[in-house]
DNA sequence: GTCTATAAAATGATAGAC
DNA sequence: GTCTATCATTTTATAGAC
């Protein structure tokens, strides 16, 4: 039972000029344009740009975490998981052309648009939370404590995404994994 | 010799409208609206669009550091130094309603546009250098090498920073700030 | 140097045929 | 559900008067 395969298209393409251009440089002429569809086929399964923008979230978010877990699962080790994350970074950063991080992106481009703030939220929470688990069971040099460590790994990550967006490498990226494994 | 009151209230202007809502959602319709200026005078003093955003992010630059050096000037010790930078950033965060780092907006935004990958680049390694002489002044525990501190406390900013647009609090910039006074 | 008027293109969205 | 044709706005930028 297809659901519709115009409607993947559409969100596909739009996904990708998003994240690649930017939202709000993206065009529905553009998209509709690339996606190969009818101006109304993009209506009649989106009531506007901005529910695009929402379904774009939603599924990256979900993908994002589905692709974590996956690349986590030959790992055992709490440890082992935490630095692992950092590589699952690193990777996609490279498969992304050091573009930064999807949710990072558009805060800057469109914080204010109905339910981005909110998704975006949701979406780093998620992470925190996941890394705060690892932390809780890794047997660490209690330099920091359980909640600082979790800040300090939460924030070097991110920290190290978002310079890398600007300096178009995973240079820091790669620092913060070697001072995590310092800390640790 | 007043250079010209009609460019500063554009550039003003246009400035305030590029952080607030973003560079690719401020038209010249309304900068030259709220600057209360002609059309036609705004392109005799900027030769495009992408004049004033060079503009912008030079003056940002320049400001930034004065402004840095002017609150960090009363304090002498390097470990106090470097925490003030921590202050100095919350500061402005209140100050900016938590939008987060004006190049890390723009390297969001308009990181194609040309001039404006280099000048990040060059406010980032200022900062970046910044922190590393004050590290190699300070007494501290060699928990990590010089290099790996200045990065830590590079990263923890700027993911404090980039973190506090997404929830639009301080919380984490006072987070990374405590992780550091561990650290030192 | 500042102004008003206007151009040429692109924007998001809708109507109505098939 | 998909299509083409079209709408009203808004976009960046220029011409020419004063």
């Amino acid at each position: 039972m297809r659901e519709s395969a115009v409607k993947d298209r559409i969100l596909d393409t739009a996904s990708r000029l998003f994240y690649d251009q930017g939202y709000n440089l993206t065009g529905i002429n553009q998209i509709i344009e690339e996606a190969s569809i009818a101006r109304a086929s993009l209506y009649n399964h989106f009531e506007a740009k901005s529910d695009l923008l929402l379904a774009y979230l939603d599924r990256t978010h979900q993908r994002w975490f589905e692709e974590l877990e996956e690349f986590l699962r030959p790992f055992t080790d709490p440890r082992e998981k935490l630095l692992a994350i950092f590589d699952f970074r690193i990777r996609r950063q490279q498969k992304l052309k050091y573009r930064g991080c999807h949710f990072n992106k558009i805060t800057a481009e469109a914080c204010e648009e109905e339910g981005v703030a909110q998704r975006v939220l949701v979406h780093k929470e998620r992470l925190r939370g996941y890394i705060h688990q690892l932390v809780l069971r890794v047997k660490h040099r209690r330099l920091l404590d359980d909640d600082m460590l979790t800040d300090t790994i939460f924030l070097l990550m991110e920290g190290g995404l978002a310079v890398g967006a600007m300096y178009r490498n995973s240079k820091d990226t790669k620092s913060a994994k070697r001072i995590v494994e310092n800390l640790l």
